[in-house]
DNA sequence: CGCATAGCCGACTTATTAAGTAGGAATAGA
DNA sequence: TCTATTCCTACTTAATAAGTCGGCTATGCG
């Protein structure tokens, strides 16, 4: 389970919007509280709502939200945002005798994306 | 889980030596059967020599063979050597609302570990 | 209107790591 | 001595990560 920072990032932005009352948060708030450098979460947070995942509104008294309840945010739905869909091939067709590799690859896959598309941030925020 | 090229190879190469019989093995070998870059596949070799997992012979009929019975090597003996011990810190102390995502990593870790520790090298061979 | 506060956006820089290569020395057996 | 093989350090090259920069655009307030 490698983690960029850039997912690290993101991850944590998230947290904090579902953790805030209701109404825009901005970005600056954001960086201090998690520790974000500001230009870099700029960028994550515009990524963020390219998918759709939060919305925004500029000027004064603006900044980000949830698109949907904390509740409906898993997140697997962040880290594919941002790292994109794990590849599925990469570990195609050992030979020979490291062939059942593959299959203990696919197990711990199996198991991390479950807990990942499982895992609200309605709970992250709740302390699970 | 990432994997590395390096541990890949490293993996595969110790997979085909627990195949084999008894005796010497080539790199050569090796590298063909697992499709590894030959100069590569000896820096890795030298690597796990050195951490004792393998040995080796030099001269023609040289090569090298498992240090121990298959029965008594893990997945994670070899990952450790490739990869070095997994840092402990890294996701350490997640300010605020994103505090519990350590816990989800925590679990991750562990499930990742136990499993990767569970498994040797003869389950391999066998199919699993 | 005009100003302050925010978000929007692409391009750029810099450091680190991964992946593989090169060249040759040492050793074992025939 | 010849050949097959391991041993070892260092180098190169490409990709990725992490973050920076400069400036534009929208919103609300007085």
């Amino acid at each position: 389970m490698r983690l960029s920072a850039r997912t690290d990032y993101a991850l944590r932005a998230v947290s904090e919007l579902a953790a805030a009352p209701p109404g825009p948060v901005p970005a600056e708030r954001i960086a201090t509280a998690q520790q974000i450098p500001r230009r870099f979460l700029d960028n994550i947070l515009l990524q963020l709502r390219r998918a759709g995942l939060i919305h925004s509104m500029r000027g004064p008294e603006g900044g980000y939200w949830l698109a949907r309840p904390a509740e409906e945010i898993t997140l697997a739905d962040v880290i594919v945002v941002i790292e994109g869909r794990p590849e599925f091939q990469g570990h195609g067709g050992y030979p020979g005798a490291a062939g059942p590799l593959a299959a203990v690859w696919a197990a711990l896959r199996e198991h991390e994306e479950r807990l990942l598309a499982e895992t609200t941030f309605a709970q992250i925020v709740a302390g699970r």
